[in-house]
Formats: C-alpha cells, structure tokens, sequence
DNA sequence: GTCGCATATGTCGCATATGTCGTATAACTA
DNA sequence: TAGTTATACGACATATGCGACATATGCGAC
C-alpha cells in the first residue's frame, strides 16, 4: 500500500479518526486531499517520518522502508561469511546464525524476508525447520533458500516441504546473488 | 496495537493521573506523546513490564494468560517429560523445547516467564543462551533455572552469567517443584 | 516514639487535545 | 446501476497536561 487513509492511520495509531483529520489540518501530518470532496491521503513516507519525528512506536508492517532482511543460517562460519560476502552487493540487510538456537531466535526476532537454510547442522533438523517456518502464522510467508551439501533428493524434498529454492553446496556466487534476488523480486 | 491513555493507567494502578504522567516524565513508565499537546500513551505490553518489573498486580483483564509460562529446554525428551510431569501440579503452562533451534523460537515466540535450561546440549552452548537472554530486552527479565549434569563450578558460571537457580542432575523432584514456584513467586 | 526532612502523591483550575455522534457524500464493490 | 463502506466535518462531551500548592509517605537521627 502506497499512501494511507486517515482511518488506517487511526488503527495504526490507537487514535480517533476525528483526530487524525486535525492533525493534518494542523499541518503537524503531511498529506494530500483528493479532489472528489478532499478525502485524505498520507505517503507511508510521510507517515513513517512523523512517527519517527514524534517518537512514536513504528508498526512493523510499516517498518518496510528499511532494506529487505536476509538471515543466513549455518554452523560453518566461513561458509556463512561467504554468503554474506556473496550478498553484499544487494541492497538487503544480513544477519548470520551459526546454531540452532541463534537461528531459532534471530528467526522470531528479525522476522527476515528470507532465509538461506543448511539443512544439516548439529542438533538441528533443517526439514523440520522449514515445516516449523511454514506452520508458523507470523513467519509463514518468509522466502526459504536452501544451501545445502546434500544430494538432488534431499533437496527436492525440501522444495516439497516448502522450501522456495535449493542450491548444491559448493554454490556459485552469481547464481546465489540471482536466486537471492529473484526471491526477495529486487534488482541484483 | 493496544495502548493505553493515562487515565486508564491511573484506573489500573489506584493512582491519581497527575501521578502517572509524573511516572512518565521521570521515564519510569515508558511511553510516548502523541503530536497534539503531547498527550501520553502507553504501549500495553510497555505497561505490563512495568508492573511485573515493580512487583504490581496485573489487571486480569490486561493478563494475557493467568498461568506463567514455563520452557522446559532440554534435548532429552525423557528428562523433559520428567521436568513437565514434577511441575505439572504447578499452576503453570508447559512447553517443551527439545533443541536449539526450537529453544530460540520458543523463547521469542512465548516470552516464557521461566526457562529451565540444559547447559550442554548438541549444537547449542547454555551458556551463550544465558547471556543472549540477559542481553536482550525483550526477554531480559525471563527467570532462568539451569539443570545440568556437569559440575558445581559450570553451575556457578551459570549463575555467575546471570541464571537465577541452578540444580544438579539428576534432580529431586520436590526440590525442583520448589525452585520453581520460588522464583515464580506462587505457591508449591 | 517523634521530630524533621526530602520526596512522592493528591487536589484544583484552566486551556486545549481528543473522543463521540449524526449526517451528507465520496469511494469502493459487485 | 445499486448497495455497502469509509470519510469529512460540525457541534458537543470528555479527557488530558501542567502549573501551583496541599498532603502523605518513608526514613534516618535522636
């Protein structure tokens, strides 16, 4: 959604409708009117900097405007790295957890657009992972990218469980980059 | 998103309003103001902390659940199942994480009141748990219960970490029970 | 105990922000 | 086109913030 009413604004605020309304007759909201009887309309640009402005809490379905967020999960440091280096060049933001737990947690915290997922890590079962992601209202529509050393079959089983794409470890950088941008539909 | 005005805080505590937003002023009570004349609000979940943090009672209508919730990390499913049987005269909710990975989801997605903690389990090391929870907000002040099989001084570094108890396996059930409701402040 | 002090909380009044209601009408949906 | 929902706005009711002052509370000293 690309501009906001003044009734969205007054669910997202905890506000009055009426209140909305004054505000940006006062001017402290920026917006616009439409011609028809001069209905309100705010840019989610506008809205999002008077929140920060204000210091008000920021919904997270809004919070969007930031880049787009990648959580890179595997145990092995080095390989987590190149990936991280692999992506720098997009405009995403990236986090690394290299356990179960980290990625558990990371998972729930920064509710990333996408996941690149090994599916065999210590104490950690990556097919359950992707059922888990899938079953989980808050994060079900997260983008699952597997990274994984195991064979065509283990990865197309992944794909059957939800998985939004699978490469064979060792990757190609460039193909990562375009998978990841495919994914996340951004430029690579 | 819930908030809430002054007045209805001052309602909920028993408080003059001119004392809530003193509280507020003081950055006691976190909130924020909104553009007109600066007029408060309060995030519920911001006001609930505040009266666990204070030892208030909670408005059973603001509780989102009478029971504390109780963790039970361990990836031994027997011993879990003896964990939730021994606190399941408790007054409390039981869920069981049985690896890192759903120990990280769990503990973001539940918000336990209380989680007992396996120090050594595959994939996953307690004690950076410890301190991931101690170092992030959210979950700060989850009360921790260690319960492992190593030895008193990897207890001692536990709580040195930040754990509040900390029990050797393989446990008495009463004492468990007890530690428990001890550090849940309710009754055995 | 009680005295005194520092601080927290309650009370009051005013200006004003915000909520509520009703109505006409724009904007959406099929 | 017709029916539904959302919106703007006036008028009024209520809630709020804040300054100034009164009262209550906690606590150490004696």
């Amino acid at each position: 959604m690309r501009t906001l009413t003044t009734g969205d604004i007054a669910k997202f605020c905890d506000v009055n409708q009426r209140t909305v309304i004054r505000w940006l007759d006062k001017g402290v909201l920026k917006g616009f009117k439409l011609p028809g009887r001069g209905n309100n309309r705010v840019k989610l640009d506008d809205f999002v900097s008077f929140l920060k402005q204000n210091g008000m809490p920021i919904p997270e379905q809004l919070a969007e405007d930031a880049q787009p967020k990648v959580l890179v999960v595997d145990d092995e440091l080095a390989i987590a790295n190149a990936i991280r280096r692999t992506l720098k060049p997009l405009d995403v933001s990236i986090e690394i957890a290299n356990g179960g737990f980290e990625a558990g947690s990371q998972l729930m915290m920064l509710k990333p657009d996408l996941m690149t997922l090994d599916l065999s890590m210590p104490g950690m079962n990556g097919f359950d992972v992707i059922k888990f992601v899938r079953s989980t209202e808050e994060i079900a529509n997260t983008q699952i990218l597997v990274i994984s050393a195991l064979n065509e079959i283990e990865l197309g089983k992944a794909i059957e469980l939800g998985a939004n794409g699978a490469l064979s470890k060792p990757f190609d950088n460039d193909i990562l980059r375009q998978a990841v941008s495919d994914l996340l539909s951004i430029k690579a």
